[in-house]
DNA sequence: CTGCCGAAAGAAAGCGATTTCGCCGCACAG
DNA sequence: CTGTGCGGCGAAATCGCTTTCTTTCGGCAG
């Protein structure tokens, strides 16, 4: 109201147009300028580099994906951004794509139905090129209306029948059969493991991995020393109580993931038992928090940066080389044990 | 190549104009009908949601932000994101964000001057509404940039001269006296301070709160029993090396956050030393951990969701009412003390 | 000297929405 | 019966870019 020219006089950000003037050139020859084409020649090139330093010019990038139809945005889903083991999994994302030249937009589903078809629908209307699912979970249904868009995806330890669609399968075996061999050298037998919740296709087959290695190393687990928890520490504690209650215990206890080994950790020191002394206990994922449990935890590690990576990868594939057959459509992500201090031989029998 | 005609028969994501043309009337009012203007009757309105419910349409967003300049794009800037602080109040952000309608975009400084340009920079070419800058740091310099675009600000424990910049002020005065008091009850008088990185406002305002905790309860803390880490259990490993060197040794310690008296109950395991019987720990944030350490954490709460709601509050309101005049500029976030395991008695004097 | 070709640069047509402006028709007063 | 006002709606301009289509111009063959 007061000042009529104040409008005018405000430095608003500098648009193609304002670059285009002051190095006296078309809006195309900036454009192309920008976008590196070959086909403007370097005296201007330069001139107009030069226009754009001065101003501090950048572009609209809303404006650039209208156009384009390609947003430079990638979606990540994950479980339960309060699990560690998932920021770290975004950090390493979130630093691929950065270096690629895109941006992330994270969700958490905690294992939601309807917060993950209104995440789905979000990524949608801000038009993502590709979208990780780091939700191991029963996600199919709700994935549809990516399918039907078009998107590129890319899932964990699930395969979609889709063109759009890569998996990324986690190799658990090798970490688990190391981690029941460790054990047993060390003298356990009776080996019980805390599973995760079955609607979760990694503790399915971190479960049946399990059986695997156990039968593989000749042993047997009996039934009540699986039980399934929900991969928190209070789970474990939870899980911990149940194995304590039977009438034979196992000396030691593979859990499906580190929180719900915590979680027991926790529960053995309440309980008065010694870890490892009493009780040996593994977990898996290898969080930053592993090393500073007390005792530090003997873990199964899976590398969130190559799983990060390989997510990446696997969706700028999809979505820079669309007409490309040759595309990976599988990868593979490796575990392993790292040994701490949370496993030791079992007590003698008494 | 094979199919020429399979082009057309892609059935494309609807169009604004798509819903306009099934309802039978112009984009403009569809337009209007989505953004609930009231100059379109109830008759019209009617006819187009229903079309756009048969179309399963969505606006695109980056049309909109094109034209009507904002966003509804919401930054945030933490300092670590694999400091289990920062996730939990990222979870907190979003969700208030996401029930205002708006989006989230997370970047992780790690305290590293050039990233942080690199990420301002990112958001502005995203055109975001606000930006939350969580990371307690020496970060005036680089902001200069946000506020030259007049973007919407909120800091954490730093006050801006800026009319587009609001602050978050901490009050850890009344956390820190609580765990002061609670010490001293139990009989401590020997208490040091494990400090954050100097570099941090909020390690400073929490040094100098534990002095004034100090000095009102009639102690006077040795000057090397405060002692500068870095926020991380390794940090808190190497404070309390530093502490255990010493010939009069504290019976507590106050650490400047969670991470750090982990890493203090880490090293004090180590050393043989049990808590809280020969060492009381408390920590600060609360983090969700802390329930979970051995023996479980005694620390000062400091509310992510509290401080995630204020953060959004502020930005909404400086976005969404820029004529506004009596917007609120400063808010106040509480802290408390929770009392666990970790603090006790003094050991007798020995 | 004329004509043709290709490279380099500009003009202009969208991308999908919002929003201003103006038109139309109806109700109401004169 | 005609003039006026206003509520409801549509036409069209616009946001900041990319990209196609044209135009221009220099060089070289005929």
């Amino acid at each position: 109201m007061a000042q009529k020219g104040s409008r005018k006089t405000v430095a608003k950000t500098p648009d193609i147009r304002t670059v285009a003037a002051l190095a006296k050139v078309s809006i195309a020859t900036v454009s192309r300028t920008i976008n590196r084409s070959p086909a403007v020649s370097e005296r201007l090139s330069k001139r107009v580099w030069q226009a754009i330093e001065q101003l501090n010019y950048f572009p609209n990038t809303h404006a650039r994906t209208l156009v384009s139809g390609r947003s430079r945005l990638m979606g990540i889903i994950v479980e339960n951004i309060t699990n560690p083991f998932f920021p770290e999994l975004i950090q390493s994302f979130e630093e691929t794509a950065v270096a690629h030249g895109y941006e992330i937009l994270v969700s958490s589903s905690n294992s939601d139905a309807a917060i993950l078809t209104n995440c789905v629908r979000r990524m949608l209307e801000r038009k993502v090129d590709g979208v990780a699912v780091m939700t191991f979970g029963e996600e199919e249904p709700v994935l549809n209306e990516l399918v039907n868009h078009d998107v590129p995806m890319v899932l964990a330890e699930f395969h979609l029948e889709d063109p759009k669609a890569s998996t990324i399968l986690l190799d658990y075996t090798t970490g688990i059969h190391a981690a029941i061999n460790h054990l047993v050298e060390l003298g356990h037998r009776k080996i019980a493991f805390l599973a995760g919740p079955h609607k979760l296709h990694s503790a399915i087959t971190r479960e049946n991995d399990f059986r695997k290695a156990m039968q593989a190393a000749g042993l047997k687990p009996k039934k009540e020393w699986i039980v399934e928890c929900d991969h928190t520490p209070k789970g474990g504690v939870a899980g911990f109580e149940k194995l304590k209650a039977l009438p034979v215990r196992p000396t030691a206890i593979l859990c499906s993931n580190d929180m719900t080994a915590i979680g027991v950790l926790r529960a053995a020191y309440m309980g008065g038992l010694h870890v490892p002394q009493d009780l040996s206990v593994i977990g898996l994922d290898d969080i930053d928090f592993a090393e500073f449990t007390l005792p530090a935890l003997t873990t199964i590690r899976l590398s969130r940066t190559d799983l990060a990576e390989a997510a990446f990868e696997a969706l700028r594939q999809q979505a820079e080389e669309p007409g490309n057959a040759n595309i990976q459509r599988e990868f593979l992500v490796s575990t392993s044990l790292v040994v701490r201090g949370s496993t030791g031989a079992p007590p003698s029998e008494a």
